[in-house]
DNA sequence: GAGCAAATGCAATATTATAACATTTTATTT
DNA sequence: AAATAAAATGTTATAATATTGCATTTGCTC
């Protein structure tokens, strides 16, 4: 029984609901506070299969009533987030989007489709290993990567062929 | 008798001149013009090891004389050297950096040094399979991907242990 | 050289992100 | 519980990156 990926039917109020508890395991653990607002954001994160970028999310939070936030309370949110392992930003897309497996170690890449936006996290060993082998060879010494996959997704391959 | 390393000494003059030529090449074969500005930015590109952003080209074709282009100017060549494989987009920085094997498909990787930030292109077979398998087993169609390996290069390592 | 397409110039503006400083909230110490 | 320190958020302004739309020029074809 695995979770199911982004781009099957799923109860999605209960994924969130999982993620938003797995996030105060994390904060708990890291000794830092998930407050009201970083909760937020990780909702509006977690809302969306997609990733969304900062003034989107901005706007979300504007039409929630919350006020009118300026940009640098969501930056600082996200950056919080991303700190503690509870969401990522794609560099191609300028976007963030939750983390799927928070608290594991994170070595993580992304399949975008280009069509629906839809964006699946993925932890793969082997490519892991490739990066590290490929840089080996290099005496280059990894400190993070960014490992982007844009394509079409199930989905949207039968969709439009 | 492999080409050197951005990391070892060359003979940079060299580099950039057979970049060029190599340019020059594919533009024929492709049947689009490498106009003197497009050529101006390669050059600049090729000038640095490492990526340039689309601004700070701006300020070299600037303090060249040539007049005071404005920013869609250099935008336009960077698209344009983009799509035929001249030059590459770094996601994660921003910036944009000359290609190392015009002409050759383009399934490269790089491997960008936090501390100088000279960046080398690579071309691993062994990531693109690890890639391609993880995004078929996951029925995904990969249109182009993105990545962007970040660390401490050789010579960095070296320098500050 | 007239006509057309491609490339460039140019002005304005959109989008993404950060800096600097004031205020509020939360936690800690007394 | 009041005083203090630390963390988080609010606010304003601005930086950095990128694009749109339209005018002009350049180079090519006939």
């Amino acid at each position: 029984m695995s979770a199911p990926t982004a781009y099957e039917h799923h109860d999605h109020h209960q994924c969130i609901d999982e993620a938003l508890m797995a996030a105060r395991t994390v904060c708990k653990k890291n000794g830092v506070r998930l407050t009201a607002l970083r909760e937020q954001v990780l909702t509006k994160l977690w809302r969306s299969h997609k990733p969304l970028g900062a003034y989107a999310i901005l706007e979300l939070l504007a039409s929630e009533g919350q006020g009118h936030p300026a940009p640098p309370t969501v930056y600082r949110a996200l950056e919080f987030l991303q700190e503690n392992g509870l969401a990522h930003r794609l560099a191609s897309l300028n976007a963030y989007i939750g983390c799927d497996a928070p608290g594991r170690a994170h070595n993580s890449q992304f399949l975008i489709c280009r069509h629906c936006q839809v964006t699946v996290e993925v932890a793969s060993d082997t490519i892991s290993s490739a990066l590290q082998s490929c840089a080996e060879r290099r005496d280059f010494a990894i400190h993070h990567s960014s490992v982007e996959i844009v394509g079409d997704c199930p989905n949207c391959q039968q969709a439009k062929p």
